[in-house]
DNA sequence: ATAAATTTCCCATAAAGTGGAAAAAAGTGG
DNA sequence: CCACTTTTTTCCACTTTATGGGAAATTTAT
């Protein structure tokens, strides 16, 4: 709330090698640093993205730790008012494949194998900023996201010209 | 509650051989060993998922000891204020089955037999963290749990977008 | 008691993860 | 545009973790 210049912010290709290990972008290390002093951090499975064909985008998020103690603690009190079904099934799918990780001494994460398969990170990647967190995306899927978004998106709206934009 | 470091986190996935071993994925290991200083832990069946065709998807938790039994004495001292039907319902499925298992020098565990038809694991399985525990589900049950949950993800929910996910 | 099956222990090998050096690429300031 | 710094990628060596199989020991059944 109080410190902006430490969201996450832009987007970023990278790649990710053989071994499923990737450079987090500098700005985002930075970041992940100024803004809890603790450079650990949560990775996990991103809500999924309806791509309108039946399918879903699947990909990862990023939380700083802290930020990630918070979020939990929400969803487990049901601040969001979910039906128990609903609650049980975003425990199962963003809770508990959720894996605390850190960079090596060069900046480098090793993305933990079942959310590298999850999100199917194979060479081509996005980090994308998302204000507290950041996302890891495929690029073919980010591909199709990017898609699906343009598709949704309000064209000649005037709300969104009163808006400024 | 004290130390979050210990916590069991993430998804793994693993086999389990002709002679009902399985190797306990390192993290977990580590885990275990943080958590009490002792290795020892306990192995019985989850509490059933219901997937959602009438039928219950069933799987194993393992608990470190000392976690166990505390849960154990809060059972029967029920503490969750469940009628006597309920309560000898829990003691026969969850408490009743419960077995003291420890890892060989290499970390295996050989999973009793009657636990491990209960669950039928035959060869692929998954390791998943849930906190306080970790549980064991053939790769075929946590696809069906997994389907399940997909189906009942509130998929672009504001209020899930309010919790910052 | 003996045979069969199960469990334990140990070794060999394969797969996965870690760490660091160095080359390549990208960004910065003059 | 060039020289310099920082960031990212590639590569290689090493450690740890996981898997599969064999033999000894234990248990169970005959």
């Amino acid at each position: 709330m109080s410190d902006e210049a430490a969201l996450f912010g832009g987007e970023n290709p990278s790649t990710i090698d053989g071994k499923g290990r990737t450079c987090i972008p500098a700005k985002f290390r930075d970041s992940l640093a100024s803004l809890s002093g603790d450079e650990r951090f949560v990775i996990t499975k991103a809500a999924p993205v309806d791509l309108g064909d039946g399918t879903f985008g699947r990909g990862l998020s990023v939380y700083p730790l802290t930020e990630w103690q918070n979020i939990k603690k929400k969803i487990l009190a049901n601040e969001g008012g979910f039906t128990s079904v609903q609650l049980n099934s975003i425990k199962r799918q963003i809770i508990n494949p959720a894996e605390e990780c850190l960079t090596d001494k060069l900046g480098r994460v090793l993305v933990p194998s079942s959310l590298r398969s999850h999100a199917v990170l194979e060479r081509d990647i996005w980090f994308v900023g998302m204000g507290q967190r950041f996302d890891i995306w495929s690029k073919e899927t980010y591909g199709r996201v990017n898609a699906q978004d343009e598709k949704n998106f309000p064209i000649e709206s005037e709300a969104l010209a009163a808006l400024g934009i």
